[in-house]
DNA sequence: TTGTCAACTAGCAATACTTGTTGATAAGGT
DNA sequence: ACCTTATCAACAAGTATTGCTAGTTGACAA
């Protein structure tokens, strides 16, 4: 994603608004690479702005989803977790802690055979690698 | 997964009941190949057993899938859909309807790559297609 | 068959995550 | 500075799943 000042360029051209809470949320996730839920981005925001609440943080997340500066992944982990990373990658996710991990390369070889394929519209392809991470195997 | 005589046996020897709630979920699950959700379950067994309720179609999934008979799925959907069928295989998911078809290729290359790879101990690999299905395409 | 007991069922309550609603507030263009 | 309108915060509601409990039923053995 963008950085928060560009960030706060394309709100404001996009007809939203450019506030304080935006704002932190920007810098929270910016270059941030844990993947973080609303919780967590909640409970960071917080700390620096204890009024926040918990609707404006997801209300700015789906805002940046659909403005497309983010990701909004379902992991099978309960709940969403959001990526500033938005080129075309795929993850790595602990069954036991929930974290997860981006994984850059590409599989060309992925893809739907073409006896399945039919009238089929495809728009994305997404691989999960799951298992224990290395501090959960170690407790 | 086995027949539902099978499980019937299967349960009993494991400790639990086979049950007429049960054995109606086996025959629905049997030979199915439409990843149904929890809540269509219940909607056709409740049409052939129509005291049965939600409660217990989940405990029986959740018991199926506990002995390996099922897999519970969560394809994104915002709701598991459990798939009577075991083998290894991946899927391709409408993100309109929330339909989900099987896709047996296996995709040998697809591997975590080792810089990554460090101490995750990997259990599982899921290829998930997404798009919109034929169905769904022309409305 | 019948007795016994653990497991099951149904119904409802509770949980977790996310979104809807609303009066008050504040941003931003003019 | 003013006015319009998006946003804020707090609370309530929605969706999917699991927890709880009193009464019921299946399985096994005598």
């Amino acid at each position: 994603m963008r950085s928060p000042t560009e960030l706060g360029e394309l709100f404001r051209s996009t007809g939203r608004k450019n506030t304080a809470q935006r704002q932190c949320i920007f810098e929270l996730l910016h270059g941030s690479t844990a993947h973080p839920t609303a919780e967590a981005i909640f409970a960071e925001a917080r700390a620096k702005m204890p009024s926040i609440s918990l609707r404006t943080v997801y209300q700015t997340l789906n805002d940046l989803a659909s403005l497309g500066e983010i990701q909004q992944l379902d992991l099978g982990t309960g709940s969403f977790r959001f990526d500033p990373n938005i080129d075309s990658h795929h993850h790595l996710v602990c069954i036991e802690c929930g974290s997860a991990q981006d994984i850059y390369a590409a599989f060309p070889e992925v893809q739907v055979p073409p006896a399945v394929a039919g009238d089929f519209e495809l728009t994305s392809t997404e691989v999960v690698f799951r298992g224990r991470c290395a501090s959960c195997r170690r407790p």
